[in-house]
DNA sequence: TTCCTACATGCGTAATTACGTATTTAGTCT
DNA sequence: AGACTAAATACGTAATTACGCATGTAGGAA
């Protein structure tokens, strides 16, 4: 749930996204992203570490540089169906499933909201 | 491009993820999303919203009610390969060409950062 | 009309996020 | 060793976001 929430955010952003799109193009060093969009290298480092941190892109180290590049299996995690995606990532998690409990009880109980319209 | 990171945003937080967990089970009203999760009024009211803004959930009025649903066809549009959805939501817009420019025209002319390690 | 209910929203505040600048860390070379 | 480069990060600041509280809006009933 937490990395959903987390994957979601490094998404969220029209930097991060722009990365992703020339990553796709192949795999990147640090100062190629930066050069790539015009960015500042704090402002590339970091936008990349977030995609990374989100499981968005796979990294190797050589010597000097970082080399970032997409994670085909990262992206596609969120990729097949979308709502399937969202019920799994909360049918383990105790909250969301009191949150279903609890709607449900509440058809049977008919609380202030009893009257809702007949769906 | 505006639009998939407004899509994104409204996907990176929890009350809103748990939020389309509940429409999952059936069309809502809004005091029914903010009992089901035990939250206030105003707030269950606003994240539905962003929800509805980007997208995802469907509305529909009967009477004093707003009815809340999932809009399937909302959240597929991001569903069949994330790694395309990301391409095309960026391919048509002008600043993510430039940076796949960019990035190429950096093969030939070796800038500052020409010494890359080969791929 | 008046009252009640369901929902939306304006406002102020706290928390989070993004970024630039400056600095630090670490690999490479002489 | 010292110089140079790629990348990471600490720090301060501005912008954005989420929320509670209070209020406003509008449908329905009396």
């Amino acid at each position: 749930m937490r990395e959903m929430v987390k994957a979601f955010k490094a998404l969220s952003d029209e930097t991060r996204l722009r990365m992703l799109n020339v990553l796709m193009e192949r795999e990147c060093c640090v100062c190629e992203v930066m050069q790539a969009l015009e960015i500042s290298q704090a402002r590339a480092s970091r936008n990349l570490r977030a995609l990374y941190d989100a499981g968005f892109l796979k990294l190797r180290h050589d010597g000097l540089w970082s080399l970032y590049s997409i994670d085909k299996e990262g992206l596609k995690e969120y990729s097949v169906d979308m709502i399937e995606a969202v019920r799994k990532a909360l049918e383990g998690n105790e909250t969301a499933l009191l949150d279903r409990q609890r709607l449900k009880s509440a058809e049977r109980m008919g609380p202030s909201c009893a009257r809702r319209p007949s769906a």
